[in-house]
DNA sequence: AACCAGGACGTGA
DNA sequence: TCACGTCATGGT
């Protein structure tokens, strides 16, 4: 797979997804657009500092863990008034496990979540100015929240347009021939992104695209056996001519 | 009844 | 660096 093909490919294959699927839409849950996650061609949501830490917590809670589950765990916390991150940093570490317990990994996620919440409260409001580079590496130094983390929360909490690379991501990428099974992290993401603008929205909606459709297609064992993508971005003159 | 879900950490080689 | 076990609940 040669660079220069790539970028065409990267950009096909958003169309191509889009086409398949429509606009995603993703956070916040409870917080503005409630029920309809973000507006995908609206920038800047969330807006507000309940929002944007409301996207902290998902990211973190939604660490292998199906969506679904998350979002029980975030009504949970919203209806005990504890989807704050002064109040979460004041709680004892296993009632928050508690009010957790259905996204898994409940004592973990409770102590990551509370790390997170004491970096809300200390840096939260500089991180939306700070470069996107400077933001994903004290993230990154939060224990809890590693490069997908990191990136979800750059990306749909701050805006920044850095590219989130997942487990689905990872698998279509392969599927389609982008990188070997054992690519790194960095390598994936530098993939996306230098194949294509750096745009917030795009960056958005291209993962969840992503999500949506490996769900569909690369979940259980019979991984992209039914995948439609191949034949549109190679056999099919329409994406392939940009 | 295995297997998996919008991963990250700790360990040993 | 890197492969591997662990963490936990709920759905298929």
């Amino acid at each position: 797979m040669r660079p220069k093909s790539l970028k065409i490919l990267i950009p096909a294959l958003y169309d191509a997804l889009l086409e398949l699927h429509g606009n995603q839409g993703w956070w916040p849950v409870t917080q503005e657009c409630s029920g309809l996650g973000y507006h995908p061609k609206i920038a800047g949501i969330p807006s507000s500092r309940a929002g944007r830490f409301e996207v902290c917590a998902g990211a973190i809670l939604t660490q292998n863990t199906s969506w679904k589950q998350v979002a029980l765990a975030l009504e949970q916390l919203t209806a005990l008034g504890w989807l704050c991150a002064e109040k979460m940093i004041a709680l004892d570490r296993t009632e928050l496990a508690t009010a957790i317990r259905q996204a898994g990994y409940a004592n973990q996620k409770s102590a990551y979540l509370q790390t997170m919440a004491n970096w809300f409260v200390q840096e939260g409001d500089n991180a939306a100015s700070c470069a996107a580079d400077d933001l994903r590496d004290a993230l990154l130094q939060l224990k809890g929240i590693g490069p997908e983390t990191a990136d979800s929360i750059a990306l749909y909490a701050f805006h920044k347009p850095t590219f989130v690379i997942d487990a689905y991501t990872r698998r279509i990428g392969e599927k389609l021939g982008f990188w070997s099974s054992k690519a790194t992290y960095g390598m994936c993401r530098e993939i996306f992104q230098s194949n294509l603008p750096a745009d917030t929205l795009l960056y958005q909606e291209f993962h969840a695209l992503l999500v949506q459709h490996a769900k569909q297609y690369y979940a259980g064992k019979d991984r992209g056996g039914e995948c439609p993508l191949p034949k549109m971005l190679f056999d099919d003159a329409k994406f392939r001519a940009q």
